[in-house]
DNA sequence: GGTTACGGT
């Protein structure tokens, strides 16, 4: 078999693709005995996503490196593995792993080939050593290539290892402590991989951050406070005041914009009753977990959205509509805002107000890194990024909506309202319009039944007490501005 | 946890 986990390195064969990961990140793979026939009985295919226990590296003989799992003798000490050839379920821990290594190797594939671009000309596998930021790469003691320990521990990012020195011992360069592979041969779909460890040199993951650097830049000597809005918090005097600082760089909605558009929003619309609080607050969290997947293909036939980018492709047919499968790349993501009081807000943002929070409309950030740099870079602005950095707390103006949510009596009527006191949906109608705008507009339109729960009341509770009580939050008519703009 | 490893182009 060939298999690959998204690994690059020197000693392997294949440069480029053709129906494999492009990169030097594919092995050679040979079952011996009961592997080879457990392999053929459970109808191993390409694009299989494997676990293999004890694979030995070897060798071949142009010094390329080769796995082997060998068959079990009777008669020798050894014991015998449980389950040496395994096919990995959907919902395994690995998979997530190997989906991410994937991901990133993608990225990386990216970045590496726009860098060959800009230098015109060098050949497709310098460079590796130059991308690197591993966080310490910790060269295991013998360690098995995609196997036996189950250490799951050590996060699924893959340690970059030394170099293999093959002939001698076991590779010395393992892809992980454990790590599952995948099957292919013929039809991978483009660009695989992951980090490439050639020769000690850790390799970038995160293709994100430039954010940090961009923080600290561009600071006007004169003005160090300039630009704050108008809105002045008070703040008990037990908290510490927000950090200042932060920013420098960016220059955020004026209070009075915000206040602007609210009114204007009131005025032509709908809503009575229609809540929206201005905020100074920081991100401390979002959803879902990578920036990539901010924004994602939704059908445009229906209000079907398919899974996160970075876990599967679209299918061809939308499974929503059955129709054939037309789609465009929307945002949708959640903040956890906290601001200056530490109340907490989980806030969804929908495709129009991210696009007008960040400036720049949706797109395929996996297949597009430039898409992806120009989202990295805005939302890095307000402290968002894939790379952890909590020791500057960036505050922001921002407005948010409370959602109103409409009742749904599927529930027998009363129940919830016991429950909550009269004005409060029930949790179906929850469900319901969570993250779908569509659903949120008609809400809007049809103003809700009782009225809202005073300002007061509602900021008073943290997000759980919040959610508990059905309350959602989403962003709207905020802009991230950069000040050289 | 403890143990061993051939062969094929």
């Amino acid at each position: 078999m060939i298999l690959t986990d998204y690994t690059e390195h020197p000693q392997l064969p294949f440069l480029e693709g053709e129906g494999r990961p492009s990169g030097q990140a594919s092995i050679i793979t040979t079952l011996w005995d009961e592997h080879c026939q457990t392999a053929q009985e459970i109808d191993i295919k390409v694009g299989d996503l494997l676990y293999l226990k004890n694979l030995r590296p070897k060798a071949d003989a142009d010094n390329k490196i080769e796995l082997t799992m060998n068959g079990f003798r009777p008669g020798s000490q050894g014991f015998r593995p449980t389950e040496p050839v395994r096919k990995l379920q959907p919902n395994d821990p690995f998979v997530k792993s190997l989906r991410l290594r994937k991901t990133q190797y993608e990225l990386h594939l990216i970045a590496q080939n726009n860098e060959r671009i800009q230098q015109n000309g060098s050949p497709a596998n310098q460079g590796v050593g130059s991308v690197s930021n591993q966080p310490q790469p910790q060269p295991q003691p013998t360690s098995t290539f995609i196997t036996h320990s189950t250490a799951l521990a050590n996060s699924d990012l893959p340690l970059p290892l030394n170099a293999p020195k093959i002939p001698i011992s076991p590779v010395g360069a393992p892809l992980s402590s454990a790590s599952p592979a995948i099957a292919t041969t013929r039809t991978t779909q483009a660009p695989l991989q992951d980090i490439l460890p050639v020769s000690n040199t850790p390799l970038q993951r995160e293709p994100s951050s430039p954010v940090a650097v961009k923080r600290e830049l561009t600071r006007q000597p004169g003005s160090p406070t300039r630009s704050r809005s108008a809105y002045t918090p008070t703040r008990p005097s037990s908290t510490p005041a927000p950090p200042a600082r932060g920013s420098v760089d960016i220059e955020i909605s004026p209070t009075f914009v915000l206040m602007n558009k609210v009114k204007q929003a009131i005025r032509n619309t709908y809503a009575e009753g229609l809540r929206f609080v201005k905020l100074r607050a920081r991100v401390f969290g979002f959803e879902p977990a990578n920036l990539i997947d901010f924004s994602g293909p939704k059908c445009t036939k229906c209000p079907y959205k398919y899974p996160p980018m970075s876990e599967c492709k679209p299918p061809r047919w939308c499974p929503g509509c059955g129709l054939e499968g037309v789609y465009k790349f929307e945002y949708n993501f959640k903040f956890k805002l906290s601001d200056e009081l530490n109340q907490l807000f989980t806030v969804d943002v929908d495709d129009e107000h991210a696009s007008t929070l960040i400036g720049v409309a949706a797109g395929n950030m996996l297949r597009n890194e430039n898409q992806f740099k120009l989202v990295a870079d805005r939302l890095a602005l307000i402290g968002v990024s894939n790379v952890l950095d909590q020791s500057e707390e960036i505050f922001f103006d921002c407005c948010v909506r409370q959602n109103i949510v409409r009742e749904i009596s599927k529930e027998p009527m009363g129940r919830s309202k016991k429950r909550t006191g009269g004005s409060l949906p029930s949790p179906i109608a929850k469900r319901h319009t969570y993250g779908s705008q569509e659903m949120d507009e008609t809400g809007l339109s049809e103003p809700s039944p009782s009225p809202p729960p005073s300002t007061e009341e509602a900021t008073t509770s943290s997000t759980d007490v919040q959610a508990s009580l059905g309350l959602t939050w989403s962003l709207v008519f905020t802009e991230i501005k950069k000040k050289d703009l």
